[in-house]
DNA sequence: GTCTATACGGTGATAGAC
DNA sequence: GTCTATCACCGTATAGAC
């Protein structure tokens, strides 16, 4: 949240928030220039085209998400606890202004993506795979998740974006929270 | 699957095809008038507005929708037959030509939707969380279902939703399946 | 109903001055 | 690094001929 001094940092802070809002879709160099004051040739110095800017933000989302997944690492909780906090990361993202998932976002638009971006969103995809894996892994004391663990930590991703994706879509925002209990009490969450 | 012979119903096909896969913001006149060789001007005598357009597609989609529910519901199958049934019409949309939900590409757009399609969205959830929720009640042979059923029933959507996402958003069409069998062992499905 | 023609703004991208 | 100026194109939308 803090405000980016370099130029390169807030254009990407810009770029991601309209990509959060609008789609990749409705990203414009001139929407971005003008969120930070600056002239679109000047983002195009930074960024030379749309899909290098695009593939930008979505690396840097994930290399976000990793830091905060190793935050959460550290705190060394149990892992019932690390999912919860995992969880509410996610509901600060969409909470705080409204945002999408970056990536859920590009899913979506999977097709109208350049290979570029494309593939930014599959690496996001297996970071929080990976890491939900593990986690539930570790609920159950065994060091490499197997293939019906990674099955389950997709489902939960999944049903995750599905849950924030529902919840803007339907303009009830607080309904995610809803959601996730029913995810919890009806077992997907539990591990 | 069957060709329109009215122009109105071949726009309206062609229409929904592209924002199933490229998004309303992807969507454009000249495409759909292109796709069933017309010009884009006799796109406008038939939907004067991209708001219109966009609006009768999510309308007519939803329209489907209801009609193979009412379909579903006329084999008096039991509750989980028809769940079943339910699923196997969503992983129609996705494997048949890798198309996303309308109403979920929709969902994620949603802030760049004008207040008419927005409305459809709606809807579109509210029709699906409807009969979700009074199969679920059907289940457990009540009439009404109350809030907590109908909570199933929202958690359910945006699942099978996020299945959709994921799926299309890392290409691999076919992981739906693995997905939607996850949420059935862990009891989501389960009614 | 469909066409041609056109208006007018938005879009990604580049050249070249400062 | 940032700007102005410019490009070619695509977008929605309309007027009017057939």
């Amino acid at each position: 949240m803090t405000t980016p001094a370099d130029t390169s940092g807030a254009i990407l802070e810009a770029a991601q928030a309209i990509t959060q809002t609008i789609g990749y879709n409705g990203l414009s160099f001139r929407d971005v220039a003008a969120a930070i004051g600056i002239k679109s040739a000047s983002v195009h110095y930074h960024y030379p085209t749309k899909a290098k800017l695009g593939a930008a933000i979505a690396r840097r989302y994930t290399d976000n998400l990793l830091a905060n997944l190793q935050t959460i690492d550290a705190l060394r909780l149990n892992a019932k606890d690390a999912l919860a906090a995992y969880i509410a990361g996610i509901r600060r993202t969409l909470e705080q202004n409204g945002r999408m998932c970056l990536c859920g976002m590009l899913a979506a638009e999977t097709d109208a993506l350049p290979d570029e971006v494309r593939a930014e969103v599959r690496r996001f995809v297996e970071v929080n795979v990976d890491w939900l894996a593990r986690t539930i892994g570790r609920a159950k004391d065994v060091a490499e998740p197997d293939a019906a663990m990674r099955g389950h930590a997709r489902a939960m991703l999944a049903a995750l974006e599905g849950a924030m994706l529902i919840a803007r879509g339907t303009g009830d925002i607080g309904s995610f929270d809803v959601m996730t209990q029913q995810f919890e009490r009806l077992g997907l969450l539990r591990i």
